[in-house]
DNA sequence: ACCTGAACACCGTTCAAGT
DNA sequence: ACCTGAACACCGTTCAAGT
């Protein structure tokens, strides 16, 4: 299979251009993968199977916190496979994408990082007020951000220790409150 | 000027439609505006000025990190303005786009943002091992995860409210570093 | 049964012709 | 000078015809 123009050209890459380098007509594409969701859940399958296994693997590491850091890093670095993935998780973990083809995936890796999560949660290291979706959306956002943005060598591993500074619970964690007056309106 | 199209249907919004919608050709669009992103920061222009005008205002306030905290929630909700612009920004702001319409609105926000950040960083308010780009960066990332994954009223409050913790210096903000193991290999 | 690619639709972009 | 929309290009999607 052709998955390489997915990692060149994106998750946009045009479905001929894909159909031809692999050989066959548009149309049998279409009957295999009757929507690109489709294909690219096919292509990530891999990583998805590596992700929950390295969820496993972690659930019985000594650091609850250290085990979701390892794990988090592990979903940005697939997250960051080819560009527009990350936005597809993201909406497809919502229930914003036209098509469902992702929602089984993504429910898996979910349920992988959702162990880790409820262990370092039960073991007092995470802010009680942030959820799961919170950090899987803010992981795949970092993904996003170097997709788009890639600026320097070590940008990845910088976002990512903010995110999980943030998320972790510390002693001091008291001020730094949003600002409560420019709450979304009712407009 | 229909600006609502991009409101209703994102930055992508069919060019024809507007064009048809404004009562005019579509090669007199093209004419004014010889690039989406042309149009694009023609409706954000008010966005920028408002934003950097704030930032003038917010630099006399007394709380460094206060007025960086009311500032960026000014500029999440500029980013989330419409669907696509939050990526137009981060695009923009590194260089990475095909275009360079926005880059002077670009630059503009960066530097009134920058100011801002300067301040709270003299004040040693801001981890210093976080750059200008990387905040910049994380609010557009906040406006991209409510575009695609609306989830409950509070979220875009939250999920600023963790990044202004994670850049915040605090006393205790030793542990969480990155995991060092799975950094970016040659591959 | 399975594959193929022509055909249609949609949208971005240009440019010759009109005013 | 300015505007118009037909014309072309590109890509996604379907489906009648071929094997």
């Amino acid at each position: 299979v052709a998955l390489d123009a997915f990692v060149e050209q994106g998750i946009g890459a045009p479905l001929d251009e894909i159909a031809r380098r692999a050989g066959v007509g548009i149309g049998t594409l279409y009957r295999h993968f009757p929507t690109r969701e489709a294909l690219v859940d096919a292509l990530i399958r891999d990583g998805v199977d590596e992700l929950c296994h390295k969820g496993d693997e972690l659930a019985g590491s000594a650091d609850p916190m250290d085990a979701l850091a390892a794990w988090l890093r592990a979903l940005v670095d697939h997250a960051a496979r080819f560009r527009g993935l990350a936005a597809s998780i993201v909406a497809a973990g919502c229930g914003t994408d036209h098509d469902q083809a992702l929602a089984d995936s993504c429910a898996r890796v979910n349920g992988a990082g959702g162990a880790l999560m409820a262990r370092a949660r039960e073991a007092g290291q995470l802010r009680p007020d942030v959820d799961d979706a919170d950090i899987i959306d803010l992981a795949a956002s970092i993904a996003w951000i170097t997709d788009h943005a890639p600026r320097d060598e070590g940008q990845t591993d910088r976002l990512l220790g903010l995110v999980l500074d943030a998320i972790t619970t510390h002693p001091s964690a008291a001020g730094a409150a949003p600002p409560a007056d420019r709450s979304s309106a009712p407009e």
